[in-house]
DNA sequence: TGTATTTTGTACCGATGGGTATTAAATTAT
DNA sequence: ATAATTTAATACCCATCGGTACAAAATACA
Protein backbone atom coordinates (compact mmCIF):
# COMPACT_ATOMS: atom_id res chain seq x y z
CA UNK A 1 0.00 0.00 0.00
CA UNK A 2 2.62 2.99 1.23
CA UNK A 3 5.61 0.84 0.14
CA UNK A 4 4.72 -1.98 -2.76
CA UNK A 5 7.86 -2.39 -4.27
CA UNK A 6 7.54 -5.87 -4.86
CA UNK A 7 11.79 -6.75 -4.62
CA UNK A 8 11.56 -9.57 -5.67
CA UNK A 9 14.94 -10.31 -6.18
CA UNK A 10 18.22 -9.74 -3.99
CA UNK A 11 18.22 -10.36 0.10
CA UNK A 12 14.70 -10.10 1.42
CA UNK A 13 14.09 -7.41 4.45
CA UNK A 14 14.47 -8.96 7.40
CA UNK A 15 11.79 -6.51 9.09
CA UNK A 16 8.49 -5.40 8.98
CA UNK A 17 8.65 -1.85 6.81
CA UNK A 18 4.95 -0.98 7.93
CA UNK A 19 5.54 -1.89 11.49
CA UNK A 20 8.60 0.09 11.82
CA UNK A 21 6.96 3.31 10.29
CA UNK A 22 4.55 2.59 13.35
CA UNK A 23 7.29 2.37 15.50
CA UNK A 24 9.21 5.80 14.09
CA UNK A 25 5.63 7.83 14.09
CA UNK A 26 5.49 7.09 18.08
CA UNK A 27 8.48 8.53 19.28
CA UNK A 28 7.90 11.41 16.56
CA UNK A 29 4.36 11.75 18.65
CA UNK A 30 6.30 11.50 21.80
CA UNK A 31 9.54 13.81 21.22
CA UNK A 32 8.54 15.95 18.19
CA UNK A 33 10.78 15.85 15.31
CA UNK A 34 14.01 17.81 16.51
CA UNK A 35 13.43 16.21 19.68
CA UNK A 36 13.96 12.42 18.37
CA UNK A 37 17.43 11.09 17.76
CA UNK A 38 18.38 8.66 14.93
CA UNK A 39 19.00 6.64 17.62
CA UNK A 40 15.81 7.00 19.12
CA UNK A 41 14.15 5.85 16.13
CA UNK A 42 16.05 3.01 14.99
CA UNK A 43 16.20 1.36 18.35
CA UNK A 44 12.14 1.83 18.74
CA UNK A 45 12.20 0.24 14.95
CA UNK A 46 14.58 -2.52 15.68
CA UNK A 47 16.66 -1.70 12.88
CA UNK A 48 20.11 0.05 12.15
CA UNK A 49 21.02 3.13 10.55
CA UNK A 50 21.88 2.01 7.23
CA UNK A 51 18.60 -0.09 6.51
CA UNK A 52 16.24 3.12 7.72
CA UNK A 53 18.04 4.98 5.13
CA UNK A 54 17.35 2.28 2.44
CA UNK A 55 14.16 2.31 3.26
CA UNK A 56 12.90 5.30 4.09
CA UNK A 57 15.22 7.85 2.25
CA UNK A 58 16.39 10.06 5.38
CA UNK A 59 15.09 11.14 8.84
CA UNK A 60 12.81 14.08 7.22
CA UNK A 61 11.28 12.26 4.98
CA UNK A 62 10.55 9.23 7.41
CA UNK A 63 9.17 11.87 9.29
CA UNK A 64 6.85 13.00 6.31
CA UNK A 65 5.70 9.26 5.91
CA UNK A 66 5.06 8.76 9.82
CA UNK A 67 2.84 12.28 9.64
CA UNK A 68 1.06 10.45 6.33
CA UNK A 69 0.62 7.30 8.79
CA UNK A 70 -1.11 9.09 11.58
CA UNK A 71 -2.79 11.64 9.56
CA UNK A 72 -4.73 8.46 7.00
CA UNK A 73 -5.67 6.86 10.16
CA UNK A 74 -9.34 6.34 9.98
CA UNK A 75 -10.24 6.43 13.26
CA UNK A 76 -9.15 10.41 13.14
CA UNK A 77 -10.61 12.91 15.37
CA UNK A 78 -11.74 14.76 12.17
CA UNK A 79 -13.05 11.63 10.37
CA UNK A 80 -15.30 10.96 13.16
CA UNK A 81 -16.66 14.33 14.38
CA UNK A 82 -17.84 14.89 11.00
CA UNK A 83 -19.87 12.73 10.38
CA UNK A 84 -22.51 14.45 12.72
CA UNK A 85 -25.53 16.25 10.77
CA UNK A 86 -25.79 18.99 13.23
CA UNK A 87 -22.81 21.58 13.60
CA UNK A 88 -23.47 21.47 17.78
CA UNK A 89 -22.62 18.07 17.39
CA UNK A 90 -19.49 18.48 14.79
CA UNK A 91 -18.50 20.75 17.58
CA UNK A 92 -19.21 19.01 20.69
CA UNK A 93 -17.60 16.09 19.44
CA UNK A 94 -14.13 17.68 18.18
CA UNK A 95 -13.70 19.15 21.63
CA UNK A 96 -14.33 16.00 23.60
CA UNK A 97 -13.24 14.08 20.97
CA UNK A 98 -9.70 15.77 21.12
CA UNK A 99 -10.09 15.74 24.77
CA UNK A 100 -10.79 11.76 24.73
CA UNK A 101 -8.16 10.84 22.02
CA UNK A 102 -5.22 13.12 22.85
CA UNK A 103 -5.44 11.70 26.79
CA UNK A 104 -5.36 8.11 25.38
CA UNK A 105 -2.94 5.56 26.76
CA UNK A 106 -2.73 3.42 23.84
CA UNK A 107 -0.31 5.48 21.89
CA UNK A 108 1.52 8.85 23.02
CA UNK A 109 0.10 11.59 24.64
CA UNK A 110 -1.67 14.58 22.53
CA UNK A 111 -1.79 15.23 18.67
CA UNK A 112 1.23 14.16 17.35
CA UNK A 113 1.37 16.93 14.46
CA UNK A 114 1.03 19.51 16.95
CA UNK A 115 3.23 18.00 18.73
CA UNK A 116 5.83 18.06 15.83
CA UNK A 117 6.11 21.46 15.16
CA UNK A 118 6.60 22.60 18.86
CA UNK A 119 10.17 22.17 18.82
CA UNK A 120 11.10 23.10 15.46
CA UNK A 121 13.85 25.85 15.24
CA UNK A 122 15.17 27.45 12.02
CA UNK A 123 17.05 24.67 11.26
CA UNK A 124 14.40 22.17 10.00
CA UNK A 125 12.33 25.03 8.66
CA UNK A 126 11.05 22.49 5.47
CA UNK A 127 9.39 20.07 8.46
CA UNK A 128 7.95 23.49 9.96
CA UNK A 129 6.38 24.96 6.98
CA UNK A 130 5.02 21.45 5.81
CA UNK A 131 3.59 20.49 9.10
CA UNK A 132 1.86 24.07 9.23
CA UNK A 133 0.64 23.72 5.71
CA UNK A 134 -1.10 20.73 7.01
CA UNK A 135 -2.54 22.17 9.89
CA UNK A 136 -4.09 24.81 8.05
CA UNK A 137 -5.68 22.23 6.28
CA UNK A 138 -7.59 21.32 8.86
CA UNK A 139 -8.70 24.46 10.03
CA UNK A 140 -10.11 24.89 6.67
CA UNK A 141 -11.73 21.71 6.81
CA UNK A 142 -13.51 24.01 10.32
CA UNK A 143 -13.64 27.15 8.30
CA UNK A 144 -15.64 24.89 5.23
CA UNK A 145 -18.04 23.36 7.64
CA UNK A 146 -19.14 26.26 9.42
CA UNK A 147 -19.60 28.64 6.62
CA UNK A 148 -21.92 25.69 5.59
CA UNK A 149 -23.40 25.61 8.81
CA UNK A 150 -24.15 29.52 8.52
CA UNK A 151 -25.55 29.73 5.65
CA UNK A 152 -27.74 26.88 6.42
CA UNK A 153 -28.62 29.32 9.27
CA UNK A 154 -27.79 27.12 12.21
CA UNK A 155 -25.23 29.55 13.79
CA UNK A 156 -25.70 33.12 15.15
CA UNK A 157 -25.77 36.04 13.04
CA UNK A 158 -22.75 37.38 14.46
CA UNK A 159 -20.55 34.51 14.35
CA UNK A 160 -18.08 34.49 11.91
CA UNK A 161 -16.90 30.86 10.60
CA UNK A 162 -13.43 31.89 10.62
CA UNK A 163 -13.28 33.23 14.25
CA UNK A 164 -14.71 29.76 15.61
CA UNK A 165 -12.66 27.44 13.43
CA UNK A 166 -9.41 29.45 15.05
CA UNK A 167 -11.10 28.88 18.63
CA UNK A 168 -10.98 25.31 18.05
CA UNK A 169 -7.77 25.14 16.94
CA UNK A 170 -6.18 27.10 19.86
CA UNK A 171 -8.69 24.96 22.30
CA UNK A 172 -7.25 21.61 20.11
CA UNK A 173 -3.55 23.21 20.48
CA UNK A 174 -3.89 23.73 24.41
CA UNK A 175 -5.27 20.06 24.79
CA UNK A 176 -2.25 18.82 23.05
CA UNK A 177 -0.26 20.33 25.36
CA UNK A 178 -2.04 19.56 28.28
CA UNK A 179 -1.76 15.93 27.16
CA UNK A 180 1.64 16.01 26.56
CA UNK A 181 2.45 17.17 29.71
CA UNK A 182 0.01 14.52 31.59
CA UNK A 183 -3.72 16.29 32.06
CA UNK A 184 -6.21 13.56 32.82
CA UNK A 185 -8.91 12.54 30.64
CA UNK A 186 -11.42 13.67 33.10
CA UNK A 187 -9.56 17.17 33.89
CA UNK A 188 -9.49 17.77 29.43
CA UNK A 189 -13.22 16.10 29.10
CA UNK A 190 -14.41 18.80 31.89
CA UNK A 191 -13.01 21.19 30.08
CA UNK A 192 -13.94 20.44 26.89
CA UNK A 193 -17.84 20.28 28.04
CA UNK A 194 -17.39 23.61 29.80
CA UNK A 195 -15.62 25.36 26.66
CA UNK A 196 -18.14 23.36 24.02
CA UNK A 197 -21.06 24.73 26.77
CA UNK A 198 -19.69 28.31 25.93
CA UNK A 199 -19.57 27.97 21.97
CA UNK A 200 -22.86 26.61 21.43
CA UNK A 201 -24.36 28.89 23.91
CA UNK A 202 -22.83 31.76 22.21
CA UNK A 203 -22.25 30.64 18.23
CA UNK A 204 -25.02 28.49 17.80
CA UNK A 205 -29.33 28.86 17.55
CA UNK A 206 -30.92 26.67 19.43
CA UNK B 1 19.53 43.95 41.85
CA UNK B 2 19.41 40.58 40.26
CA UNK B 3 23.35 40.23 39.71
CA UNK B 4 25.12 42.82 43.04
CA UNK B 5 28.51 41.70 42.83
CA UNK B 6 30.32 45.11 43.57
CA UNK B 7 33.58 43.39 42.00
CA UNK B 8 35.87 46.34 42.06
CA UNK B 9 38.88 44.69 41.84
CA UNK B 10 40.30 42.72 39.03
CA UNK B 11 39.35 43.43 35.25
CA UNK B 12 36.39 45.37 35.24
CA UNK B 13 33.73 43.09 33.30
CA UNK B 14 33.29 44.59 29.19
CA UNK B 15 29.21 44.05 29.24
CA UNK B 16 26.47 45.08 30.71
CA UNK B 17 25.05 41.74 32.52
CA UNK B 18 21.43 42.62 32.55
CA UNK B 19 21.12 43.90 29.25
CA UNK B 20 23.20 40.49 28.14
CA UNK B 21 20.43 38.83 29.96
CA UNK B 22 17.76 40.53 28.21
CA UNK B 23 19.29 39.40 25.19
CA UNK B 24 19.27 35.63 26.53
CA UNK B 25 15.82 35.86 27.47
CA UNK B 26 14.96 36.50 23.82
CA UNK B 27 16.51 33.88 22.15
CA UNK B 28 15.06 31.65 24.60
CA UNK B 29 11.57 33.16 24.27
CA UNK B 30 12.27 32.64 20.31
CA UNK B 31 13.18 29.28 20.31
CA UNK B 32 12.83 27.41 23.49
CA UNK B 33 15.26 25.96 25.55
CA UNK B 34 17.03 22.69 23.46
CA UNK B 35 16.08 25.00 20.35
CA UNK B 36 18.89 27.51 21.60
CA UNK B 37 22.34 26.90 21.33
CA UNK B 38 25.56 28.63 23.01
CA UNK B 39 26.75 29.87 19.87
CA UNK B 40 23.15 31.80 19.15
CA UNK B 41 22.98 32.75 22.79
CA UNK B 42 26.72 34.36 22.98
CA UNK B 43 26.42 35.97 18.95
CA UNK B 44 23.01 37.56 20.58
CA UNK B 45 24.55 38.52 24.24
CA UNK B 46 27.68 39.86 22.05
CA UNK B 47 30.22 38.10 24.47
CA UNK B 48 31.91 34.93 24.06
CA UNK B 49 31.54 31.61 25.96
CA UNK B 50 33.95 31.78 28.93
CA UNK B 51 32.07 35.16 29.78
CA UNK B 52 28.89 33.67 29.77
CA UNK B 53 29.85 30.71 32.01
CA UNK B 54 31.75 33.34 34.24
CA UNK B 55 28.92 35.41 34.51
CA UNK B 56 25.60 32.68 34.63
CA UNK B 57 26.99 29.63 35.50
CA UNK B 58 26.08 27.39 32.63
CA UNK B 59 23.43 27.16 29.98
CA UNK B 60 20.69 25.71 32.30
CA UNK B 61 21.26 28.89 35.11
CA UNK B 62 21.45 30.79 32.46
CA UNK B 63 17.56 29.84 31.31
CA UNK B 64 16.68 29.95 34.90
CA UNK B 65 17.56 33.76 34.87
CA UNK B 66 15.78 34.72 32.01
CA UNK B 67 12.99 32.89 32.85
CA UNK B 68 13.10 35.00 36.29
CA UNK B 69 13.42 38.53 34.58
CA UNK B 70 10.82 37.56 32.24
CA UNK B 71 8.37 36.57 35.11
CA UNK B 72 9.46 39.28 37.04
CA UNK B 73 8.41 42.14 34.53
CA UNK B 74 5.54 44.30 35.76
CA UNK B 75 3.58 44.84 33.03
CA UNK B 76 3.32 40.94 33.11
CA UNK B 77 -0.19 39.69 31.66
CA UNK B 78 -1.25 38.25 35.76
CA UNK B 79 -0.51 41.22 37.35
CA UNK B 80 -2.37 43.65 35.14
CA UNK B 81 -5.40 41.36 34.75
CA UNK B 82 -5.54 40.91 38.30
CA UNK B 83 -6.16 44.24 39.06
CA UNK B 84 -9.72 44.16 37.98
CA UNK B 85 -12.42 44.01 40.61
CA UNK B 86 -14.55 42.02 39.35
CA UNK B 87 -13.95 38.30 38.17
CA UNK B 88 -15.50 38.95 34.29
CA UNK B 89 -13.25 42.14 33.87
CA UNK B 90 -10.25 39.32 35.35
CA UNK B 91 -11.09 37.00 32.52
CA UNK B 92 -11.79 39.52 29.95
CA UNK B 93 -8.25 40.98 30.63
CA UNK B 94 -6.56 38.20 30.58
CA UNK B 95 -7.86 36.96 27.23
CA UNK B 96 -8.00 40.16 25.99
CA UNK B 97 -4.44 40.94 26.83
CA UNK B 98 -3.13 37.70 26.11
CA UNK B 99 -4.42 38.13 22.93
CA UNK B 100 -2.56 41.30 22.54
CA UNK B 101 0.77 40.40 24.58
CA UNK B 102 1.90 37.23 22.89
CA UNK B 103 1.61 39.16 19.03
CA UNK B 104 3.26 42.25 20.19
CA UNK B 105 5.94 42.66 17.89
CA UNK B 106 8.13 44.50 20.53
CA UNK B 107 9.00 41.15 21.66
CA UNK B 108 9.36 37.03 20.42
CA UNK B 109 6.23 36.15 19.98
CA UNK B 110 3.98 33.95 22.60
CA UNK B 111 4.82 33.47 26.06
CA UNK B 112 8.33 32.53 26.57
CA UNK B 113 7.16 30.19 29.51
CA UNK B 114 4.89 28.46 27.72
CA UNK B 115 7.43 28.29 24.37
CA UNK B 116 9.84 27.19 26.44
CA UNK B 117 8.37 23.66 27.44
CA UNK B 118 7.73 22.79 23.84
CA UNK B 119 10.84 21.05 22.66
CA UNK B 120 11.78 19.89 26.07
CA UNK B 121 13.20 15.98 24.97
CA UNK B 122 14.12 13.87 27.87
CA UNK B 123 17.40 15.31 28.12
CA UNK B 124 16.60 18.68 29.89
CA UNK B 125 14.34 17.10 32.30
CA UNK B 126 15.05 19.34 35.07
CA UNK B 127 14.20 22.15 32.83
CA UNK B 128 10.99 20.73 31.96
CA UNK B 129 10.14 20.19 35.30
CA UNK B 130 11.15 23.85 36.45
CA UNK B 131 9.11 25.39 33.80
CA UNK B 132 6.05 23.37 34.55
CA UNK B 133 6.43 23.83 38.22
CA UNK B 134 6.05 27.50 37.66
CA UNK B 135 3.14 26.97 34.84
CA UNK B 136 1.56 25.30 37.73
CA UNK B 137 1.94 27.74 39.78
CA UNK B 138 0.38 30.35 37.63
CA UNK B 139 -2.70 27.85 37.13
CA UNK B 140 -2.90 28.12 41.21
CA UNK B 141 -3.08 32.14 40.96
CA UNK B 142 -6.53 31.15 38.73
CA UNK B 143 -7.62 28.95 40.78
CA UNK B 144 -7.44 30.95 44.23
CA UNK B 145 -9.00 34.22 41.96
CA UNK B 146 -11.41 31.96 40.65
CA UNK B 147 -12.45 29.96 44.28
CA UNK B 148 -12.58 33.30 45.88
CA UNK B 149 -15.28 34.27 43.06
CA UNK B 150 -17.21 31.57 43.76
CA UNK B 151 -16.88 32.69 47.34
CA UNK B 152 -18.41 35.55 46.50
CA UNK B 153 -21.19 34.60 44.64
CA UNK B 154 -19.19 36.03 41.66
CA UNK B 155 -20.29 32.49 39.21
CA UNK B 156 -22.53 30.44 38.61
CA UNK B 157 -23.54 27.41 40.47
CA UNK B 158 -21.93 24.83 38.10
CA UNK B 159 -18.84 26.28 37.40
CA UNK B 160 -16.06 24.65 39.18
CA UNK B 161 -13.00 27.03 39.38
CA UNK B 162 -10.47 24.57 38.86
CA UNK B 163 -11.81 23.41 35.22
CA UNK B 164 -12.44 27.16 34.72
CA UNK B 165 -8.65 27.56 35.42
CA UNK B 166 -7.75 24.60 33.17
CA UNK B 167 -9.43 25.96 30.48
CA UNK B 168 -8.08 29.64 30.98
CA UNK B 169 -4.78 27.99 31.07
CA UNK B 170 -5.58 25.65 27.27
CA UNK B 171 -6.76 29.27 25.65
CA UNK B 172 -3.53 30.41 26.85
CA UNK B 173 -1.26 27.79 25.40
CA UNK B 174 -3.15 27.78 22.57
CA UNK B 175 -2.37 31.51 21.75
CA UNK B 176 0.70 31.12 22.95
CA UNK B 177 1.41 28.71 19.83
CA UNK B 178 -0.93 30.55 17.55
CA UNK B 179 1.11 33.62 18.12
CA UNK B 180 4.60 31.66 17.73
CA UNK B 181 2.91 30.68 14.34
CA UNK B 182 2.67 33.53 13.09
CA UNK B 183 -1.00 34.50 14.07
CA UNK B 184 -2.10 38.40 13.99
CA UNK B 185 -3.26 40.39 16.44
CA UNK B 186 -6.55 41.13 15.42
CA UNK B 187 -7.03 36.97 14.69
CA UNK B 188 -6.40 36.43 17.88
CA UNK B 189 -8.12 39.01 19.67
CA UNK B 190 -11.28 38.26 17.84
CA UNK B 191 -11.17 34.68 19.25
CA UNK B 192 -10.37 35.99 22.86
CA UNK B 193 -13.20 38.19 22.29
CA UNK B 194 -15.62 34.98 21.33
CA UNK B 195 -13.76 32.63 24.17
CA UNK B 196 -14.87 35.29 26.65
CA UNK B 197 -17.87 36.24 25.84
CA UNK B 198 -18.59 31.94 25.63
CA UNK B 199 -17.07 32.15 29.40
CA UNK B 200 -18.57 34.85 30.52
CA UNK B 201 -22.19 33.47 29.47
CA UNK B 202 -22.03 29.90 31.06
CA UNK B 203 -19.86 30.53 33.93
CA UNK B 204 -20.27 34.44 35.32
CA UNK B 205 -23.76 35.22 36.87
CA UNK B 206 -24.64 39.25 35.35
C1' DT C 1 56.38 49.05 40.53
C1' DG C 2 54.87 44.86 41.30
C1' DT C 3 51.13 41.57 42.80
C1' DA C 4 46.74 39.77 43.36
C1' DT C 5 42.43 39.35 41.04
C1' DT C 6 39.12 39.19 37.57
C1' DT C 7 37.70 39.18 32.63
C1' DT C 8 38.62 38.14 27.84
C1' DG C 9 39.83 35.51 23.66
C1' DT C 10 41.49 31.46 21.51
C1' DA C 11 41.66 27.06 21.05
C1' DC C 12 40.32 22.94 22.49
C1' DC C 13 37.57 18.64 24.88
C1' DG C 14 34.44 14.47 24.66
C1' DA C 15 29.77 13.39 23.29
C1' DT C 16 26.26 13.34 20.08
C1' DG C 17 23.93 14.88 15.88
C1' DG C 18 22.58 13.21 10.89
C1' DG C 19 24.41 10.58 7.26
C1' DT C 20 27.46 7.05 4.51
C1' DA C 21 31.29 3.83 2.56
C1' DT C 22 32.19 -0.74 2.60
C1' DT C 23 31.86 -5.40 3.02
C1' DA C 24 29.41 -9.63 4.33
C1' DA C 25 25.09 -12.20 3.91
C1' DA C 26 20.95 -13.76 1.61
C1' DT C 27 18.15 -14.30 -2.11
C1' DT C 28 16.64 -14.89 -7.54
C1' DA C 29 17.97 -15.61 -12.19
C1' DT C 30 21.10 -17.85 -15.50
C1' DA D 1 27.54 -23.29 -9.62
C1' DT D 2 27.86 -18.56 -10.56
C1' DA D 3 26.51 -14.00 -11.42
C1' DA D 4 23.41 -10.24 -10.26
C1' DT D 5 20.95 -7.91 -6.88
C1' DT D 6 19.34 -6.39 -2.61
C1' DT D 7 19.69 -6.05 2.50
C1' DA D 8 22.48 -6.05 6.90
C1' DA D 9 26.11 -4.77 10.10
C1' DT D 10 30.18 -2.49 11.32
C1' DA D 11 32.67 1.24 11.36
C1' DC D 12 33.39 5.50 10.09
C1' DC D 13 32.63 10.83 8.27
C1' DC D 14 32.08 15.79 9.53
C1' DA D 15 29.42 19.31 11.99
C1' DT D 16 27.65 20.85 16.09
C1' DC D 17 26.53 20.34 20.87
C1' DG D 18 27.56 22.08 25.88
C1' DG D 19 31.52 23.07 28.42
C1' DT D 20 36.52 24.27 29.73
C1' DA D 21 42.00 25.02 30.05
C1' DC D 22 45.00 28.41 29.48
C1' DA D 23 47.30 32.49 28.81
C1' DA D 24 46.90 37.49 27.71
C1' DA D 25 44.80 41.79 29.23
C1' DA D 26 42.92 45.04 32.48
C1' DT D 27 41.99 46.77 36.80
C1' DA D 28 42.69 47.73 42.41
C1' DC D 29 45.70 47.50 46.09
C1' DA D 30 50.25 47.36 48.34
Amino acid sequence: MTTSKAACVGRPRGFDIDLALEQALNVFWRNGYEGTSLNELTEAMGIKKPSLYAAFGNKEQLFFKAIDLYENRPDSLFNIAFQHEHVADVIRGLLLGAATQFTDCSHPQGCALINSTLSCSEASESIKQTVLARKAKHKQRLVDRFTQAKTSGELQADCEPEVLASLMTTLFQGFSMQASEGASVDELQQVAAMAAEGILTVCVKR
